[in-house]
RNA sequence: GGGCCGUUAGCUCAGUUGGCUAGAGCGCCUCCCUUACAAGGAGGAUGUCGGGGGUUCAAGUCCCUCACGGCCCA
């Protein structure tokens, strides 16, 4: 435990500027976090990490939860665990393809060719020239080459955020969810799950954003209050007599399929199996019952459409109803009639809205009604809430298109079962966040839509032969072999094909779309791992130990991370799932770019040290939403300086210059010393417990509280003591409170990576980050048996009340005391004894008395008191 | 409408299987330049533990209920 190090390292005015530039450089160069692939499974710890997405831009959430994992991750490399700990980068989807038009000026247009000689437009980022010039068209494979120019600024930005703020990995095992290994990895489980029946792909009603001309999933709904009115249309049944249907969308009246009304419903009981004929169009349609059909909305019957809502869908499924779509996906009104609508008024009646948008359909529908007297009334304004696409502006209409799915649980009882018993595998911190993976997969009624119409993604790597004809038959995949991935079809030809057949009669077509970015950002633990490429590094490192998030992911990244890992491992991807909450701003609102409360993490580090922001973020509780308080981070602050302060103290006694700063326990041997070791030792407990539960915060409130008792009460204790030059006394409190040093810049390391390692390299060897987690029990064997815990608890007390008196009396504490005297119960004055000589020096007092009593009190007579 | 979480000092939050007089920091007030620290230190005031009911010798903690806030989903 010695060191060559001498305490003229010590600087004498220490400080934290610039502490984060050195210590970056110095653990890169010196690989402090490398990752060393030749341990066993039992001795890695391995953290799957989410990769943000690199096209958005990093905020304070970011660095609040991606602090949590550093702690734990650090913790673990303590306790002797190879920490396998790499970052990736989401840069696969659409913020990204978004971003690119922006800064480049360009639309990919899938049907070029692609260009080898293309140059990247020399405006790019130039918004004002672009607009002048106006954007172009470019193949897929030239628009994603640009799309990997871009994100690889923004790797290399956040890259730095993360370097600065201290995160503990290791930069060599870096991935991108684009980039070729991911690609391969996406692909291959896509195929996979082809051969296991796991993917399908069908022709059926989907969510469609007609802005980005997309399907969407499930998992990216939201809904919005909207505006919207209830528009009483006259139905006439078999019998003709009149029918009021009200409905919000007037437009899909041609698209109508059937009525619905409740079971129970009395009003309607009785039309049940018969028909009624819409108006306008004059199209008959069965009148149905469902328990779906709410007797409290409008009339209490409805009219179903292909599709309205998602309603629309369940019903038309379970009541196996005929398909009548009218909107194409544009969002527009189809050219021709659907079936069904064969009268020439009908026909006329639709000609008037064919090409027209939602909106304006709307308006010349009810026009119609109003003409032939079928509207009752004026519409009636009401808010509904509506289906968005997240990142979508207009409501999602609902399509009939062949899509590709991974089964998910939601049309299959079994399945779902079995994904919820996968979370029975892992531990959740906090538990509770169990709880929403099981209501999410209890609430999911549909599968997993994979396949989306955009560019920059991984393709969906299948090709479809053409027959004679000319007709694609989408039932006959062509899959690729393995060996080939990663493949673009739309560029790359079948092997049993040549690519002059693309497009042609006995030829083959691509598949043109992309995967959904969760269908490869699911599959991170087996793109970190090595899964199929790396076999003795996936055999070491999965299951993964360790995936945090916040909780908002639980139904998207989680659960379908979960999904894959079923299908592919037959297992739970991680051991432990660690939720983090969300920084609220101080209305207690999420923060978002767009209600402009965004605070620059880069900026945060600057002003207050990386430290400084980590103390604010391991103080957010496991799965607690955190108000931002730059309030905290000044505390940080202040918690940073105490440190390199109280280290400079606790370093400062070693006499002359060229005495190591060595602790030899068996020097130490006062019992206030033992005692305070012994405190110590169970703080080590009580953290060391902590972290073994993933609670950082509390590993670090505890270590905190302690560390300013010990520097308030225990450094001014024995503050005299150490000062003498010589002796078996002042030894032994410079060697106890050295051991404590050490000690706490190990507890603190997970929290405040910065300067702990600087006060370190005043005096030790290495790295703080590469030390042993300290062992309570060493702790309690060094204080031995004079090692009561209370003594520190008796002698701070009296102490505290010594300087109570004084400032009471407005005096300095530097003011003597001619005389103290301590009432108190004999058990605790045998204690107080103990470290009499210690609170007496530290209080200036020239005599003190013990006093057997009843109850705790001090009396002081200080020395100008008498004086006067 | 359902699920989950929260409500403790002016503010931000601790308070683990129920157990001494409910705590910390910030802010506020008073004082102190003391040989680690004035970007510091010492001390002080501050509570209907959201409301109501229940279980218990004992409830901030457990149960029920209501209110408010947040998130997720219908």
């Amino acid at each position: 435990m010695t060191s060559k190090k001498r305490a003229s390292k010590i600087p004498n005015k220490p400080s934290l500027d610039g502490i984060e530039d050195d210590w970056c450089n110095k653990w890169e160069e010196n690989g402090t976090y490398s990752f060393d692939r030749n341990k066993t499974r039992e001795e890695i710890f391995s953290i799957d990490t989410p990769p943000p997405t690199v096209s958005g831009s990093l905020h304070v959430g970011h660095v609040f939860s991606y602090t949590h994992t550093d702690a734990i991750a650090r913790y673990q490399r303590m306790i002797g665990k190879e920490v396998f700990y790499p970052m990736g980068w989401d840069d696969n989807g659409l913020p990204t393809e978004r971003r690119v038009q922006n800064f480049f000026g360009v639309r990919c247009d899938p049907s070029l060719p692609y260009d080898p000689d293309f140059k990247t437009p020399s405006d790019a980022g130039d918004q004002k020239a672009i607009k002048a010039r106006g954007e172009f068209d470019i193949s897929r494979r030239n628009f994603i080459e640009l799309c990997h120019i871009l994100t690889a600024e923004d790797e290399k930005a956040f890259e730095a955020l993360w370097r600065r703020l201290g995160l503990s990995v290791d930069w060599n095992l870096t991935y991108a969810t684009i980039d070729e290994k991911c690609q391969r990895v996406a692909q291959r489980a896509f195929l996979k799950n082809l051969e296991r029946g796991e993917a399908y792909q069908t022709e059926a009603p989907s969510l469609w954003d007609v802005t980005f001309r997309t399907a969407v999933a499930q998992a990216e709904l939201e809904d919005r209050e909207r505006p919207g009115a209830y528009h009483t249309l006259v139905f006439h049944t078999e019998s003709g007599e009149d029918l009021h249907i009200a409905t919000t969308r007037p437009e899909l009246l041609p698209a109508c399929v059937a009525l619905v009304a409740h079971p129970d419903d009395s009003r309607y009981k009785n039309l049940f199996g018969t028909t009624a004929f819409t108006p306008v169009f004059g199209v008959e349609v069965p009148i149905c019952e469902h328990d779906l059909a709410d007797p409290e909305k409008g009339t209490g019957i409805a009219m179903i459409c292909t599709f309205g809502d998602t309603t629309d869908v369940t019903w038309w499924r379970e009541l196996d109803l005929p398909v009548r779509a009218i909107i194409n996906r544009d969002g527009r009104i189809v050219k021709e009639p659907p079936n069904g609508i064969s009268t020439k008024a009908g026909i006329d009646a639709f000609k008037r809205l064919s090409g027209k948008t939602i909106f304006s359909a709307q308006e010349e529908i009810v026009l119609m009604l109003r003409e032939t007297e079928k509207l009752i009334g004026e519409p009636e304004p009401i808010t509904h809430p509506v289906k968005f696409f997240e990142k979508g502006d207009k409501p999602l209409e609902i399509v009939t298109s062949r899509q590709w799915y991974i089964r998910n649980g939601g049309r299959d009882e079994n399945l779902a079962n079995a994904l919820v018993d996968r979370g029975d595998e892992m531990n959740w911190h906090p538990n509770y966040m169990q709880t929403r993976f099981t209501n999410w997969i209890e609430g999911l009624n549909g599968d997993w839509l994979i396949s989306r119409q955009r560019f920059f993604g991984v393709p969906i790597p299948l090709w479809y032969p053409i027959d004679e004809n000319g007709e694609t038959l989408w039932d006959e995949p062509i899959t690729p072999s393995e060996n080939t991935l990663p493949i673009d079809p739309t560029s790359d030809s079948p092997r049993e094909f040549s690519e002059d057949q693309r497009g042609k009669p006995l030829g083959f077509a691509g598949d043109p779309d992309v995967m959904d970015t969760w269908a490869t950002s699911s599959l991170t633990p087996q793109i970190a791992c090595g899964w199929e490429e790396d076999g003795d590094l996936f055999q070491r490192t999965y299951p993964m130990d360790m995936r945090p998030q916040a909780h908002d992911i639980i139904r998207t990244w989680l659960f379908s991370t979960v999904v894959r890992s079923h299908f592919e491992a037959d297992s739970a991807p991680w051991a432990n799932c660690t939720l983090s909450g969300w920084v609220l701003d101080p209305d207690r609102k999420k923060m978002s770019k767009s209600k402009g409360n965004v605070v620059t993490p880069i900026g945060l580090l600057e002003e207050y040290g990386s430290d400084a922001v980590r103390y604010w973020a391991a103080n957010g509780r496991p799965g607690t939403d955190t108000a931002f308080d730059d309030g905290q981070m000044k505390i940080g602050r202040k918690l940073a300086i105490k440190i390199l302060n109280a280290s400079k103290f606790v370093l400062g006694f070693s006499g002359s210059d060229d005495a190591p700063l060595s602790i030899d326990n068996n020097l130490i041997n006062n019992p206030l010393d033992c005692s305070m070791l012994t405190s110590l030792s169970s703080l080590v407990n009580d953290t060391t417990d902590a972290f073994d539960n993933f609670d950082y915060a509390r590993a670090l409130e505890k270590t905190e509280s302690w560390f300013w008792d010990f520097t308030d009460n225990h450094l001014e204790l024995v503050k005299v003591r150490a000062y003498e030059a010589e002796g078996e006394a002042s030894s032994s409190a410079q060697h106890a409170l050295r051991l404590a040093l050490e000690t706490l810049l190990k507890l603190f390391a997970p929290f405040l990576p910065f300067v702990t390692e600087e006060v370190w390299s005043w005096w030790k060897e290495g790295s703080v980050h590469e030390q042993e987690w300290p062992s309570s029990k060493k702790l309690l064997e060094f204080s031995g048996s004079t090692g009561q815990k209370e003594i520190t608890v008796v002698a701070a007390q009296a102490i505290a009340e010594i300087r109570k008196k004084k400032t009471e009396a407005k005096c300095s504490l530097a003011t003597p005391v001619k005389n103290c005297t301590v009432i108190d119960t004999p058990e605790r004055l045998e204690l107080l004894r103990l470290a009499l000589d210690d609170v007496s020096a530290a209080a200036k007092a020239e005599t003190m008395n013990l006093v057997e009593g009843e109850e705790f009190e001090v009396e002081v007579l200080l020395a100008e008191v008498e004086n006067d």
